[in-house]
DNA sequence: TGATTATGTTACGTAGCCTAACAAACAAAT
DNA sequence: ATTTGTTTGTTAGGCTACGTAACATAATCA
């Protein structure tokens, strides 16, 4: 994750460190009552008062109701308030962009989704340009109740380098080359796929584990590791580039060229192999991988023959990423990755080859990347309202 | 890390916090003067007196000197106190048992070497007895100067699981098949490969790295890796487990088995090849690894060949690891992995397949094992003693 | 209409830090 | 040898962010 624009304040900023801790449980959970931040907080109830009202004199929180127990009192609940602000989340993906508009707690106030004109296999001009309208549209009808912007996140299909990291060779920059995101706001860059894995992680199946990764197979192929409950993003920005690794490799066999794997394991590989290999008398050969998929499904012998053999080197790959990282959990995502054909296949080579892990398709739909992003960009933001957690 | 033995108080346990970080910093620093102290954690000289007095009482320090600067009153000077304790390292090795007693900040209290009486390629029973034995007898010649015994860390020549992994298929267990542990003192466990990269990042090549990945060239292949700061362990001990990636890989390869890689890149199947390429007209064929790189070293032609042929394999597999993790730096450790034969091969074979990376050679010699199981074992200690480091 | 219970506030105590001021110990200048 | 200035360490006292105890408030239940 790259972070441009405003350097930001860190750590010490006025709040007590349990008004601190109101504000990012109310962050991360939504919303909640008095007592419910007492108890998972480990405060008082006077702390809690004093708390609350250190960030109500910002309009950070904001009561939003009362709930009854059995008996006794009833007791308030709270979430985020209109000055938390909110964020703009864009997917910046190769056929559309798509843009959410959320507060800080992730409640949705906006999105659109605009169909690029033709599908972009990297990060150009074109998708520049729609991201800088997107966002200009959304920031236009900018509601007053919704508090100030605090932060942009923006997907890239595109290697991206944290700040401490080696920003030569990547083409994150070409994100700006038709947008100028407003001077006095962060902008939050992350790979899309990483995004991704976020999603999965907040969202989607790997919920509430410390370690995974989430391999995407479709177009590309490409992995977003999560390590302790933290994206690994790597000096180059290049943690997950599996299209990288050594391929081909054997006794008799070192690669010759870099990312040899991506151009293997691609769809437009992958079709070109089927074709090649089908028969004659096997009727039409599939035009795409989901066809070639629909075929697999209804028993098609070649088209079997080929989703499997596909698979078995996706399960190579992951069994390698398993020998390296040993997440404990692998999740496919991806047009060909979440296909139910292929997850035994998967398994049974990632399993024969490496340690048990448990493997699982995604079930998130094409929101996974913006809602990724929207996740970082909102705790980017969180992070320079109240400071940085404390792990 | 596996931890076995005394479940141990985390966290709160009496002392402040400054007190705490005074000790930690004296644990990582071995020695300091209080305005040293003072300015290093931002306290000011009354919370000193403080601070010291609360840990003086226990005798986790001790006063150990004066130092006067150019002008002014003289410094005191402190260390760790005999009540902090000492631990005792092993590493329980192919050839060799090494064990170091040590004191907390690691300052060397009495070291042997056992010389097993062969090598032994797994964990098995014969070291398991070298290891009992060679601890009961540094137990013996305890000095009451020593303070008490905080924790006994082993470095293993098997995968090891942390406590929250999953245990099967694991040879750890072996090492208590005649060693039992005094039962009111914690055990460390660790992988070798893991325990040397962690001797690179506390003394080696790597210290001041937050993120590094450490390979193993020898007998076997293997490979530890530190991210944050942090060394990566996985689900089933089994990060870095690189003699599991897919190998061989390519268009017309799937792996067969698990493992396959161990056998190629291992010192046995390397010379094997040797021998059968070996020309008949090219004098003796090498016998083993060392006068193999001898020959290369002076000029040897065929020698050179399978050297750099071996050199390419490496490379490789470096390019996959940094494919995945990208560390950023890559140190080479074993007794071909710190040729400079093999170095130029290895960085241009990793730097064309993948990502701009620093690769070194390792510097650190045969203790680099058990400086790595100090390190953790006495940082199990340093955390047992006054509670988790606070990141 | 109490009795009971949960919630929120007020009053007050305390731990753990800080600054200010002073005492002690040193080198260098007089 | 005395004075001066500097650094170190201690004492005194204050502040902040928590806590506990007690009370006020608001609900259910009998």
């Amino acid at each position: 994750m790259k972070v441009a624009g405003v350097s930001g304040q860190v750590g010490r900023n006025g709040f007590t460190s349990s008004a601190r801790a109101v504000f990012r449980m109310l962050f991360s959970e939504g919303q909640a009552t008095r007592p419910q931040l007492c108890e998972a907080l480990g405060l008082s109830r006077p702390t809690m008062s004093s708390s609350m009202a250190e960030l109500d004199r910002f309009g950070y929180v904001e009561k939003i109701g009362e709930i009854q127990g059995a008996v006794g009192r009833k007791a308030a609940m709270y979430r985020l308030g209109e000055n938390a602000g909110h964020i703009i989340s864009v997917d910046a993906g190769s056929t559309h962009v798509r843009l959410r508009v959320s507060t800080l707690d992730r409640r949705l106030l906006h999105h659109r989704t605009y169909r690029l004109s033709s599908s972009q296999r990297y990060l150009g001009d074109e998708i520049s340009v729609a991201v800088a309208e997107e966002i200009e549209a959304s920031r236009q009808l900018t509601e007053k109740t919704w508090g100030p912007l605090r932060a942009i996140g923006i997907a890239l299909p595109s290697r991206v380098v944290a700040d401490d990291g080696d920003a030569r060779m990547t083409r994150q920059e070409q994100i700006f080359s038709h947008f100028t995101p407003p001077s006095d706001i962060p902008v939050v860059l992350e790979n899309n796929v990483n995004c991704a894995a976020i999603a999965e992680h907040s969202h989607g199946i790997a919920k509430g584990r410390q370690d995974f990764a989430y391999v995407q197979v479709g177009l590309k192929i490409g992995m977003g590791i999560v390590l302790r409950g933290q994206l690994l993003q790597g000096r180059n920005g290049a943690a997950g580039e599996i299209s990288h690794i050594a391929f081909p490799f054997g006794p008799n066999a070192l690669p010759a060229n870099a990312a040899e794997l991506e151009y293997y394991l691609g769809s437009e590989a992958l079709m070109a192999r089927v074709h090649q290999a089908w028969p004659a008398d096997a009727g039409t050969a599939p035009q795409d991988t989901a066809h070639l998929l629909t075929l697999a499904k209804d028993g098609n012998e070649s088209a079997n023959a080929a989703v499997e053999r596909h698979a078995g080197d996706i399960g190579a790959v992951v069994a390698t990423c398993i020998s390296i990282v040993d997440p404990g959990l692998v999740v496919l995502g991806g047009g060909i990755g979440t296909s139910p054909l292929i997850l035994p296949h998967v398994r049974e080579m990632a399993n024969r080859l490496s340690y048990p892990t448990e493997i699982q398709s995604s079930t998130l739909g094409a929101d996974a990347t913006v809602l990724g992003i929207e996740k970082l960009a909102a705790e980017h933001a969180c992070n320079l309202l109240i400071g940085e957690s404390p792990e």
